[in-house]
DNA sequence: ACGTAACGACTACAACCGTAGTCAACAGGG
DNA sequence: CCCTGTTGACTACGGTTGTAGTCGTTACGT
């Protein structure tokens, strides 16, 4: 199941608040894009039409909830770009990342950490 | 500039191995992809337009190479990439990877290595 | 010298994507 | 009770992407 950037924006908003409607989708999108609500509604489609989103009726509407989980995708999406730009390998991404200051004092904290754990 | 992701293939070979031409690119790629050498001289040919690769006559023909560094095209993209699906933070992005084993005992040397830099 | 094969230039075309409009039904405010 | 706004269903449409075909030219083998 492909789930392209301006459907990934939707996903995101569910994820975070998973079982509300197409206008409170809107609203929550309406500061960072100026997304027409006949645009949310189309994605939304295409997002059910794929199976990306459950439909439960809410009266006249629907509310809307994922059907993939956030981490499931993500894990899924994150494999595919590493293979795809750079040969399967982490350690140079996560390089770039670094060169590009794209790591928070925090993000090295967390790595620290996670290397300890993948070392046992 | 935006590289699809089958453009992104003809990308990498020309990374590896800059000023070949059209064929040898189709050479190249037969073994994974079955692709037709049309469909091969149409995304080099859109590549061009759009500034992605150079050109140089050779005869009748055209040898190609990059004309951006592909370190720098990861780069960029790695950050998109982490904006969009990780907002931004990359440990998560790491901690899949390491989770859908796509870190390699090497991956993980690498890391240490880095992280000693990124302290300093 | 002639046919074949390879080259670049141009064209094709369906699916998908971003962005939105139309339509008919209905719910709620005055 | 009627108007207005909201909802889902359907439709639209130009641009991009993947995948390739056509055409005219030219180099090379025989």
């Amino acid at each position: 199941m492909q789930i392209t950037p301006a459907e990934l924006e939707i996903m995101n908003v569910l994820w975070d608040q998973p079982g509300i409607g197409a206008s409170e989708i809107a609203d929550e999108l309406k500061d960072d894009k100026s997304w027409n609500i006949r645009t949310i509604k189309t994605l939304v489609g295409r997002l059910v039409e794929k199976g990306a989103l459950t439909t439960e009726p809410d009266g006249r509407r629907y509310l809307y909830r994922p059907a993939i989980k956030r981490g499931d995708y993500q894990k899924k999406a994150a494999k595919q770009f590493v293979d795809r730009m750079f040969g399967g390998r982490a350690a140079p991404l996560v390089a770039h990342l670094a060169d590009s200051r794209g790591l928070t004092p925090e993000d090295i904290a967390d790595l620290e950490a996670l290397l300890g754990d993948l070392k046992k």
